[in-house]
DNA sequence: TCCCTTATTGATAGTTTTTTTCAATAAGGA
DNA sequence: TCCTTATTGAAAAAAACTATCAATAAGGGA
């Protein structure tokens, strides 16, 4: 995410700036952060954001693609910042680390497939990766 | 879901009336179902369930595999009954009908690529596709 | 650069969702 | 049928999220 700023100007939207600390938080974090954690994270750095703020903060940048609402297993929803377009990730199960993927063509067949079988038109879909970042396995592997 | 009593048995729970509620609420609805959803319905039908008892019957039948929590857009969290073994749900986003399919070879090239690409070792997915049901399609096509 | 308009913020309070606690109840084996 | 103990559900607490509104500040225009 670089242009952000820009596109959020261009959407008619200010770009203030505790705006600009919850991207900072996302985009530093590299795992998914809950409006509490953000919440958190700003009062250990001196930034002090509201909590609304950050509610309101994570649902725009959600409409406008900037980030991204995953599921956790613990609570659910932590947010991720996004290149744009359409995106899956792979989640950390020990550390919560995120890894951005492009759903490939297997996705694409998949669904053909179940839109046939079903009838069902497909308009979007949900798609995570849970497992274990290199890092976590290596040190699986010691213990 | 015919055996659920029987599993339930065997893994040393007990058959309660609570338990079969919810199940059968579930069974019945065909649409994903919140906690409170339920809790609404079995006042409606007279059974009067504790919402804490919903909540806690609804832990241990997702850990039996006996139902599976779905994602929704509005609120999170719906339950839905699933067939034994790995699945996956398309849900219409317009009557939230939902249809179950089977997942077994699934994703496994995706999932080999994003392996390769990315290192980490995935032990588990979420996937959900999101679309209109049938009905709803021919509904939307006479307006 | 300064001002003015108005989007945005955040404290407070309110609502909804989920968890904890614990005495009363009932499932199911003896 | 009785007894043990898993299970229930009322009530209260904690957590997650939303609504309100006066004070603030972004950024366009003078
Ligand atoms: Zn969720
Ligand atoms: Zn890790
Ligand atoms: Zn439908
Ligand atoms: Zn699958």
């Amino acid at each position: 995410m670089s242009g952000w700023k820009e596109l959020l100007t261009q959407a008619g939207y200010r770009v203030t700036e505790p705006r600009c600390a919850v991207m900072q938080l996302l985009l530093d974090s590299g795992m998914p952060l809950s409006p509490q954690a953000l919440f958190e994270s700003s009062r250990t750095q001196r930034q002090n954001l509201g909590l609304v703020t950050i509610y309101r903060t994570l649902e725009l940048f959600e409409v406008l693609g900037l980030v991204c609402r995953v599921h956790l297993k613990d609570g659910c929803h932590g947010y991720l910042p996004v290149s744009p377009g359409h995106h899956h990730f792979v989640i950390c199960e020990h550390c919560g680390g995120a890894v951005e993927f492009p759903g490939g063509d297997d996705l694409r067949m998949l669904i053909a497939d179940i839109e046939a079988q079903t009838g069902y038109r497909v308009a979007e879909h949900l798609l995570q990766l849970i497992g274990l970042c290199p890092v976590c396995q290596a040190q699986r592997e010691l213990a």
